[in-house]
RNA sequence: GGGCGAUUGGCUCAGUCGGUUAGAGCGCACGGUUCACAUCCGUGAGGUCACUGGUUCGAAUCCAGUAUCGCCCACCA
């Protein structure tokens, strides 16, 4: 593609150049670890949470495989042993809920389909649905190895969840049981405490009457206990009415008998110290099927359970007359039949917590039934010893505190939901009610307990909870739980990062399960980022039509700078908000790092002769700031500081290499002395450095630096020592500094400042040339602006500059190190407003006042470290010098 | 009810092991058609680091308390 400098338009085109850049590095093979791992090559293997295989990539997607694209990227070129495997999960209850929503479009139901046509309907689904996620990381240019993609749905992840589950039954830390568990009846499962959300709503406390019976049974006229409760549909269920043992009030009621509304069945009332007499009437109903306190307490009195609602929540047969209502339209018809009676007492509103499915949103209904629990205490104690014991690093560290806290009060894992996509449990039962358990993909030959033959036998109809098979996920995309090649390369795995959001969901069970299947802790480090929210710190949501979506990002600015906003500035754990300023400043860097190689490009000396002679000044103090900015990105990468090596490659990209160095490169390409040979040699430097930029950005904005790396690698394979393709080539190494070069830099670069602003405090026209005097502070100082004295008139436009200036009127101003200077130019001396000179005297005697005041402490100079104490006398006569200087000008 | 976190210029945020002059971007003011870039360049203003007390030679940083905000967890009808 021969690109001459005029082709390169100022404006850089992401949209037009990302496609085909994604395409070349998919063709070259570099996402995909070599067949052998390299001689000697550490291992870098990151896990991604899989996305939902229904989804659509949001901004928490982009920020995720930002994040993670960096690492990789970095440690591919670093040479290292990297894999990152991309995939999706399948997401059980999202996919279902999905596809109802589908089929409900097309006339059908669940019911009307049945388990098997709705299950085809669901791969047929999948077909449409799975590519999309994949497709959109590529717009991100996620560099995934796609030769290993997984779905937890493949027969690989199928197997791997029979073998775990296998083995958690053999050691006995599986076991199934009645328990009242959280049930969405919309969504018609079981789910886990962590898929209920609690909602702080206003509700209503109803007091009602329960009329007392005698004791042949037969109502007690006039006499009756009131009970509390926010839920009156589930009176139909009560089995009781508690009220605290030492309650005088209630004392003789104590083992009388309540009748019911409605059923008339009698109502033993008890005494339990659970019940607290200060809240509501001191008496409470008691629903052991539909609470989990009366549950407890029915189970310590031997109440009888009595479910009264269905799977969808409607009143079932034992509701009596509001059989097959609704469970809002029961509690209203039930209130209106109390309030008719003269049996509702009172009504008020009320402030409760209300559990709401994660999913769908509706309200969750404790439901009693008989559940699969994995006992997960024992595996929990070795997740909390691995973080405990520093195998595991959760950063941010604080974040190992929430996790503590959440293992330590864990309780059992009910894993089974009832639903249809998704794994189904490995157990059979046979006609005698005998479980057994197999991870044979065919089932069992038999009944592990009696005789029955596998005919006899049936599957469980429950499926896992998807939490199940992705806690698999470090090892089962490697081949566990074969003893593969890839398993023994890649496992265990280096970092784990993904929202906090998901820590318990999903990290504390990789955790958990992986110690327990592997023996190993599945990664050393958790990286965690946190929530991307709008600019008001509201969390984006669809609803609230506040998403910024970042494929249409991507259009208008471009992926790179799409990731830059998201991970500049920003601590691990911490949500940002994403402005669009902040986007803005994204799409300004790609520009600018564009129009840097814009300059190299038609810098170059045609023809190029044979580089030589010694490097400039630029030149040294460029090199040696690279090298610190290589070295402060590096270790900010290896310390999985993303916004820290950001922030390290953005500087020195824009600040110095853009800001000075090329200004400074324009002075060396256009002197009158400079042979062939020097520009040649400054040239090739600028395009070095540049080299050295683009591999040092590579890993944020890989896009706009693999373009730009192109277009020099043509036109001087030099610049990219010949290595083609930048997302190949190796991590910028850093070479020695060069402290010398960069003292004087930073002294002339004062010096041109402070010039500068001179100049615009006197109104010098911009482009005017004004003569410069400059008084050197010593001999060292002359010397420095001598051998800056090019930069210095070409930067800060002053013509002639005389270097030996006497001093004999008052300065205008005095650079840090360098000396005294003046206007030779009536114009220039307008400047010279006294004013300025004795700010910046003030400023320079408080300092120094300051320094002897502290270097005067006895107890400073005796206790403060040695090294901290030279430092404060070097700056102390630093500033004393400068002065002095300026005092002596006067 | 428990736990965690935050509070730093107008805004959004960094801030390493406590080190004396607290940074950035945006915004603001002023100037700019210097042959890479106005999605830009130059210069500048702007902060008692929420408050109170303590530890220390020295605190944005460590400790205690207070206030405000946010989040997570939790079976009180």
């Amino acid at each position: 593609m021969a690109t001459t400098r005029r082709e390169l338009s100022a404006r850089y085109d992401a949209a037009a150049v990302e496609t085909a850049i994604y395409e070349r590095w998919l063709a070259s093979g570099a996402f995909t670890p070599a067949p052998e791992p390299p001689a000697g090559a550490e291992r870098f293997v990151i896990i991604q949470p899989p996305p939902n295989v229904t989804g659509a990539l949001h901004i928490g997607h982009a920020l995720t495989a930002t994040v993670e694209d960096i690492l990789v990227r970095y440690h591919r070129m670093r040479g290292d042993d990297t894999l990152w495997l991309p995939g999706v999960d399948h997401a059980g209850i999202a996919a279902q809920f999905v596809l109802d929503k589908i089929i409900a479009e097309e006339g059908e139901t669940r019911a009307s389909l049945g388990r098997e046509r709705y299950l085809e309907r669901m791969w047929r689904f999948m077909d449409e649905t799975r590519p999309v996620i994949g497709m959109q990381h590529r717009r991100l240019g996620a560099s995934v190895d796609w030769t290993r993609e997984r779905f937890t749905m493949d027969p690989g992840s199928a197997r791997a969840v029979r073998v775990a589950f296998k083995r958690l039954w053999d050691a006995g830390l599986v076991y199934r049981d009645e328990a009242l568990v959280s049930w969405c009846p919309r969504c018609r499962t079981t789910i886990s405490d962590l898929e209920t959300v609690h909602r702080e709503e206003t509700g209503t406390l109803w007091t009602i009457r329960y009329h007392l019976a005698r004791a042949d049974g037969t109502p007690d006229p006039g006499r009756w206990i009131s009970v509390a409760t926010t839920r009156p549909e589930t009176i139909l269920g009560d089995t009781a009415v508690a009220v605290h043992p030492d309650d005088e009030r209630y004392r003789d009621l104590v083992g009388r008998e309540a009748i019911l509304p409605f059923l008339g069945r009698r109502l033993p009332i008890v005494a339990d110290p659970y019940v607290d007499p200060a809240f509501g009437t001191g008496a409470v109903k008691i629903t052991p099927a539909h609470d989990p306190n009366d549950y407890e307490l029915g189970k310590r009195l031997g109440l009888p359970v009595i479910s009264v609602l269905d799977e969808e929540a409607r009143i079932n047969a034992a509701g009596g007359e509001f059989v097959g209502r609704d469970r809002y339209e029961a509690r209203e018809a039930i209130l209106d039949r109390l309030r008719d009676s003269g049996d509702l007492e009172d009504e008020r509103p009320h402030q409760l917590m209300v559990g709401h499915c994660e999913r769908c949103g509706t309200v969750v209904e404790p439901r009693l039934s008989v559940q699969w629990f994995i006992h997960v205490k024992p595996l929990a104690e070795r997740a909390l010893a691995s973080v405990r014991e520093g195998r595991t690093r959760i950063i941010p560290d604080h974040l190992e505190k929430v996790y503590a806290h959440w293992l330590e009060n864990i309780h059992d894992w009910a894993v089974g939901r009832q639903l249809w996509w998704g794994h189904r449990i490995p157990a059979w039962f046979c006609p005698d009610g005998h479980v057994t358990v197999t991870d044979a993909e065919a089932g069992p030959d038999a009944c592990a307990t009696c005789e029955c033959p596998a005919a006899e036998l049936t599957q469980e109809t429950d499926i896992f909870d998807t939490w199940f098979s992705s806690g698999l996920w470090p090892f089962s995309t490697l081949g566990w739980p074969d003893a593969t090649p890839d398993l023994a390369r890649f496992y265990p795995t280096s970092v784990m990062e993904t929202a906090y959001e998901i820590l318990f969901f999903w990290v504390a069970r990789m955790m958990m399960l992986g110690l327990f299947l592997t023996d190993v802790e599945p990664f050393h480090t958790v990286y965690l980022h946190g929530i991307v929210r709008d600019p008001y710190g509201q969390k984006m949501s669809k609803t609230k039509g506040n998403v910024v979506d970042p494929l249409a990002m991507i259009t208008e600015i471009g992926a790179d700078a799409l990731r830059l906003a998201l991970v500049s500035g920003n601590a691990p754990g911490v949500d940002q908000r994403l402005t669009q300023p902040k986007l803005d400043g994204g799409r300004n860097f790609t520009t600018k790092l564009w129009n840097a190689t814009r300059f190299v490009v038609g810098a170059r000396p045609e023809p190029l002769a044979e580089p030589g002679g010694e490097a400039s000044l630029a030149e040294r103090w460029m090199r040696s700031r690279m090298t610190a900015a290589i070295e402060r990105a590096t270790r900010a990468l290896d310390e999985l500081a993303p916004a820290e090596y950001v922030g390290a490659a953005y500087e020195v990209a824009w600040s110095e290499y853009c800001d000075w160095f090329l200004e400074l490169t324009k002075v060396d390409l256009r002197r009158d002395d400079a042979t062939d040979a020097d520009r040649a040699r400054t040239w090739l430097t600028a395009a070095e450095l540049l080299g050295d930029l683009l591999r040092l950005l590579h890993p944020v904005v890989p896009f706009v630096t693999e373009e730009a790396w192109t277009i020099i690698a043509e036109l001087e394979p030099r610049a990219t020592r010949g290595e083609p393709l930048l997302i190949r080539a190796t991590w910028p190494s850093p070479s020695p500094r060069d402290k010398e070069a960069e003292r004087d830099i930073e002294a002339l670069t004062e010096l041109i400042r402070r010039i500068r602003d001179l100049r615009q405090a006197a109104g010098a026209a911009a482009g005017s040339w004004l003569p410069l005097e400059l008084a050197p502070v010593s001999a060292e100082a002359r010397a420095i602006a001598a051998g800056g004295a090019r930069y210095i008139e070409a930067l800060a436009r002053v013509r002639p500059m005389n270097l030996d200036a006497t001093g004999a009127r008052p300065p205008l101003v005095g650079s840090a190190t360098l000396g005294m200077i003046w206007f030779g130019t009536d114009a220039g001396e307008r400047a010279g407003d006294a004013a300025r000179v004795e700010l910046q005297g003030r400023e320079l005697s408080a300092q120094v006042d300051r320094l002897r005041t502290l270097l005067a402490n006895d107890q400073f100079t005796g206790r403060a470290p040695a090294a901290v104490v030279v430092r404060e006398r070097a700056r102390l006569a630093d500033l004393e010098r400068q002065l002095a200087a300026l005092e002596a000008g006067e």
